[in-house]
RNA sequence: GGGCGGGUAGCUCAGCUGGGAGAGCGCCACGCUUACACCGUGGAAGUCACAGGUUCAAGUCCUGUUCCGCCUACCA
């Protein structure tokens, strides 16, 4: 469906502004708003930044209007005394009691002002009084409209003092307030002055301090739409991830002011209203009329300002969909199911797209907000152009890849924290993209002579290929689940942990062997077939995190001349668990380690072949390291290796325990006694620190009483296994410290 | 002033519903073994900010203290 997004956005906004003024949700006030004095346009109170400023907190004595005596009143701003209508106290407030309904007599202007009671009024502040300058602040503007106080504007729109002013029109308002200073000094009206710091709003285009000043705006109605729009969270119609901010989001809702949505600037949507010149009629419409519907007059002239930029965005979830035409793309997408965005703007943007999609189409426009971390500078302050500590994410992509950096974002975006970028991080990942890079390459020389079409039965399948099978089934399981929950650092974890240390670090050594050795042919197969499909489905697993690595590797090696993009994700449920296997493999792999372990530690040279033993109680245990047995020799690098049922004495060898198995491994001639001595110990030691957590916890009576069965009886199998353990390794020590003693 | 988040290995950080302290980088030792030295194998390293409490059991829950960060605000 094509339709100019510019048409239709315009349709969409002045649709929308009629449906809501002619439900009596948009209405023309005069309203205190943020003004700059300088682009001469109103701003939201979003948009001012505030900063702190150094100034001066004056006293100043308003003298009563009939008798002796006067009250202080503190201000930051002298100049808009000018503009005062009241002085207010609290009406709990003692001291002023009785001065409340009297009047005062505003210094420099002479006129009077009644003392009013507002429980607004902070006592400990100050005097406890405060001058109401309805014209020029929020809250006294909010004041005036509850006790009917006349609102008097005493500056014009470029923040110069106007007639009302008297003697000080014509001034620039901080003109104005030396002037004011000045005078009232000479007066003897101010009784103090003390230097105040305290934060002055600033326009965030121009910087100049922001004028709160009366003025025509239009407005919507803002709280039936947000009571929709609040619900629909309450209810759970629209979920916000991480619910944290959901708090947020409420207690903005709740407290929400009407909103202004025009704008005296010159770019944007103008104001779809129109009076007659003729008879004063005004006329609301979506489309530009011709004549006044109720004189026929043709002298109409339209509303000068435009709207809030914000409010076209807040159409977005429909109008981009091409609302109010009746289109399919608008039945099939809307509502959407996920938005995706950062929580700056979860008040500029979602709330109000909550509510208007509400007001609108009777619908939320989408289902999760899924709120994203911000990403912060390596000091971690947030990144802005105005500052200049932007990371330029074009300039991380060239110098470590496009999917190095999509990856460190995705494994970064750990929920309700913001993210300290970091380009050694970026670095790791450009390494992962490589080894990838390297295990597809291994992949390609290994099946040339590979045919998805080849078949190989269960029973032609080594304790590899299983294995492998059922950990990329858990790996499936943990990034879909990380993907479901909006986790990507789990659901990246995850593929990074299988692809790296599962399938590169042992599927592939495990199968060398059997791809290039002069084993069985159907071995071969059963291991290329195994490769092809583990590959084809982690490039899938990858593939949302680093599309485009995955579909060069796709294209050349998986081929079935579709794009990755369109491939079945892999699923967990459709790869048969192998408990079997793991539990093998597992028992094969720390056998392995053992033995590398004793390499390592005992300084033996990687490249010299040992002899093995390995011994043990158990038949399952001895049938299990008989079937791996061609994995140990290799990766373990063996020239000898017996496997045994009675744990006979292994002189000269080094000893270390793998599960129910004592490892042996033979260093005759070579073995250092010292060092073996010293590495038992160690392992001992670290045994025993294991031992005495879980001894303690057996030995309580109330953890045996209370806590689950099933922690018992998991804490009592460790402390079995431990105790086997030890007492392996302890009788080797005792044999080592014999030899050792010997010479 | 209010709200929120955080203080876990040298650094950057994971640790969801309380029950074996983890990863990456860095560091140490050995190794260029025919995918990869942007690599491999092995190793060292933490009083989980502090103090209380709840519990058989607390990095994980509660209270307080402290330090850091972010957001927000109308004490003139």
């Amino acid at each position: 469906e094509r339709f100019t997004m510019d048409e239709g956005l315009s349709m969409a906004v002045r649709e929308v502004f009629v449906r809501l003024y002619h439900d009596g949700l948009i209405y023309q006030g005069d309203y205190i708003v943020n003004w700059c004095p300088r682009c001469r346009t109103a701003i939201s109170d979003l948009e001012v930044e505030y900063q702190p400023q150094q100034g001066n907190l004056w006293n100043v004595r308003y003298p009563m209007a009939e008798g002796d005596g006067g009250i202080v009143v503190a201000t930051t701003r002298p100049e808009t005394m000018l503009g005062d209508t009241a002085v207010a106290v609290h009406p709990d407030d003692e001291r002023y009691r009785e001065l409340v309904g009297k009047e005062v007599i505003l210094p420099l202007v002479h006129r009077r002002i009644p003392i009013i009671a507002d429980d607004y009024v902070t006592m400990e502040f100050g005097s406890g009084a405060v001058k109401i300058t309805p014209a020029s602040d929020p809250n006294d503007f909010a004041i005036a409209g509850r006790h009917n106080l006349p609102i008097l504007r005493i500056m014009d729109d470029n923040a110069v003092i106007n007639e009302n002013g008297g003697p000080y029109a014509g001034q620039d308002r901080y003109e104005c307030r030396r002037s004011v200073v000045r005078d009232l000094e000479s007066g003897g009206f101010l009784v103090g002055t003390e230097p105040y710091t305290h934060n002055i709003g600033r326009c965030y285009r121009c910087k100049t301090d922001i004028e709160p000043a009366v003025s025509r705006q239009w407005f919507v109605r803002i709280a039936p739409l947000a009571k929709e729009a609040i619900a629909a969270v309450v209810t759970g119609k629209t979920r916000i991830v991480p619910a944290s901010w959901e708090a947020t989001y409420f207690e903005w809702m709740n407290n929400i002011r009407d909103w202004c949505i025009s704008r005296q600037i010159w770019w944007g949507h103008r104001i779809p209203v129109w009076t007659c010149e003729g008879c004063g009629k005004v006329i609301v419409a979506s489309t530009d009329p011709d004549a006044c519907p109720g004189c026929g007059g043709a002298k109409l002239r339209q509303e000068e300002d435009v709207l809030d930029t914000w409010f076209s965005s807040a159409l977005w979830p429909f109008s981009t969909l091409g609302w109010p035409e009746d289109r399919e793309a608008l039945r099939t997408f809307y509502p959407t199911s996920l938005l995706v965005t950062g929580f700056d703007i979860l008040f500029f943007w979602v709330a109000r797209m909550m509510m208007m999609g509400l007001y609108v189409m009777k619908e939320v426009p989408f289902r999760d907000v899924y709120l994203h971390a911000l990403v912060r500078d390596e000091n971690g302050e947030k990144m802005s152009k105005s500052k200049g500590n932007s990371i330029d994410p074009l300039e991380m992509m060239d110098r470590f890849g496009t999917d190095a950096f999509r990856f460190t974002l995705a494994a970064f975006s750990a929920q309700g924290r913001d993210v300290r970028m970091s380009e050694e991080r970026i670095e790791g990942y450009k390494f992962f993209i490589n080894k990838i890079w390297n295990a597809a390459r291994f992949s390609q020389m290994n099946l040339a002579d590979y045919s998805p079409e080849i078949s190989v039965s269960s029973a032609e399948e080594s304790i590899a290929d299983r294995w492998i099978r059922a950990r990329l089934a858990r790996a499936a399981s943990e990034v879909t689940r990380g993907l479901d929950e909006y986790r990507f650092n789990d659901a990246s974890a995850a593929a990074y942990q299988f692809v790296w240390h599962e399938l590169c670090d042992w599927y592939l050594e495990l199968i060398k062997p059997a791809l290039y050795g002069e084993k069985k042919a159907t071995a071969r197969r059963s291991a290329q077939k195994t490769l092809f499909e583990t590959v084809s489905a982690s490039l899938r697993l990858l593939h949302p995190f680093i599309p485009f690595v995955t579909e060069e590797i796709w294209q050349s090696l998986i081929a079935d001349g579709r794009s990755i993009m369109v491939s079945e994700f892999p699923s967990a449920e459709a790869i048969p668990t192998d408990l079997a296997a793991e539990r093998e493999m597992a028992l094969v792999m720390e056998v392995i380690t053992r033995i590398r372990n004793i390499r390592g530690e005992m300084n033996v040279a990687p490249s010299l072949k040992l002899k093995v033993a390995l011994d043990s109680a158990e038949e399952g245990a001895l049938s299990t390291l008989e079937k791996g047995r061609g994995y140990i020799e290799n990766l373990a690098n063996l020239e000898a290796l017996s496997l045994t049922r009675e744990g006979a004495e292994r002189k000269g060898a080094a000893t270390a325990v793998a599960g129910p198995v004592r490892v042996s491994v033979f260093l005759a001639g070579v073995i250092d006694f010292a060092a073996e001595k010293a590495r038992l110990g160690k392992e001992i030691a670290k045994i025993e620190k294991e031992m005495g957590g879980v001894g303690k916890k057996l030995a309580n009576p109330d953890f045996l009483a209370k806590a689950a069965e099933a922690v018992v009886r998991k804490e009592q199998e460790k402390a079995r296994l431990f105790g086997d353990k030890k007492a392996a390794l302890e009788a080797a020590l005792a044999r080592v410290a014999a030899l050792a003693d010997g010479g």
